[in-house]
DNA sequence: TTAGTTGCAAATATTTTGCACCCTT
DNA sequence: AAGGGTGCAAAATATTTGCAACTAA
C-alpha cells in the first residue's frame, strides 16, 4: 500500500481543538513539575488539525511547514507526553511507523482496516465488549485494555475487484 | 517486564515436530523453485522444539547452541519463508521484537496477555468470532483476518498484589 | 538561578539487503 | 554449470538519548 494512501480516505471523526486539550494537558504538565512550551503547543495543535491515525514523520512534516526548525525528537517527546497523559493512544495496524490517535473525550472503539486501500473504519460492538469481559473472567484475568483489529476489503475495493 | 520472563510461564500447546512441517514446507519450497538446506531444517526444528511466541533473537541463540556459525539473517529469511508458506504467523503483543507462532494444524485463536508477568493465554470465543463477521458485514467489509488481544492481570498476579 | 525544553547528532533496536562464497539440483 | 542458500557487514527503518544552548518558572 502506497505510503499515506489512507490519509484522504479516512472517515471523519469529531475534531478536538487545542483549547479542548489545553486544560488536561496543563494539569498533567503541572502535576509532573514540567514547563509549558510554544513548540509543544504547535505540535499538539498541528496533530489535532490533522486526520486521525497520524504517523510522526507526517506530523513533523506538517509542523515544519509552520516552523521549519522543529526536530523529530521533540515530536516524539511531545507525543509520548500526550500518551502518558492519557490524551492519545498509539496504534500499530501494520508494520511500519506507529500511528497516533486522539482519545480525549471519545468513547472506546476498535478498527476495521482495508488491506488494499488502507481505509480505517472505527467501530464499537457492545456485545463483543461484554463477551470479552466474560472470556477474561473465565481465565482469571482482570482486563485493563484490549486491541481488536479486523483486516479485510472495504466495500469500494470489493467492487473495484481486488 | 524482564526480557524473556514469559517464556517459562507460557501455557503448553500441542507441539508439532519437524516431521509434521516437512511435508508442507517441502511442497512450498518445490513450488517456488527453491532448494532445501540443512541449516533451514535446523532452524525449523529448533523453532518447533521451543515454546510458542518466540522472538528471533532467542531463536538464534538456541540455534547457535547446536551450530554456532548460523547468522541472524538466515533466521529471519527462514522464518519469513515459513510465514509465506502459511505455517507460522507473527505476533506483536507489545513493542519490541516480533514473536513467531506455529499455526499449522492449529485452529485460529486470540490472546490474553498479562501486563505484569507476560503470561500469554490463548482463547477462542465462537460468539465473538460470529459477532465480528456481523460487524464487518455492517460496514461492507469482507473479513480476511483479525487480531484480538486483551491485556490485563492474570490470576497469579492479581493475588500477589500488583 | 534552577530545571525543563529543544535541535542535532549519535546511539539503539529491529529487520533487510548486497555480495562473495558454499551447497543443491 | 546454474541458481539458490549462507554469513557477514552495511543499509534501512523506527525510536531514543546525550549534550550544549535556550527558555520557562
Amino acid at each position: 500500500m502506497p505510503k499515506g494512501t489512507h490519509a484522504a480516505k479516512e472517515e471523519a471523526a469529531t475534531r478536538r481543538t487545542l483549547e479542548d486539550v489545553r486544560g488536561p494537558l496543563r494539569a498533567f504538565v503541572k502535576a509532573k513539575g514540567l514547563h509549558e512550551s510554544k513548540i509543544r503547543d504547535l505540535i499538539v495543535e498541528t496533530f489535532l488539525s490533522s486526520q486521525e491515525h497520524l504517523g510522526l514523520d507526517q506530523l513533523l512534516e506538517r509542523v515544519r511547514a509552520k516552523n521549519p526548525g522543529v526536530g523529530m525528537a521533540t515530536v516524539y517527546r511531545t507525543m509520548r507526553l500526550l500518551e502518558e497523559a492519557g490524551l492519545v493512544q498509539t496504534r500499530n495496524f501494520n508494520a511500519g511507523p506507529t500511528l497516533y490517535e486522539m482519545v480525549l473525550g471519545r468513547p472506546h472503539h476498535d478498527h476495521l482496516i482495508c488491506t488494499r486501500c488502507g481505509l480505517i473504519v472505527e467501530f464499537v460492538s457492545e456485545p463483543i465488549e461484554r463477551l470479552q469481559e466474560k472470556v477474561a473472567e473465565q481465565h482469571g484475568f482482570q482486563l485493563m485494555r484490549h486491541r481488536h483489529e479486523m483486516f479485510g476489503l472495504c466495500a469500494d475495493c470489493r467492487r473495484s475487484g481486488a
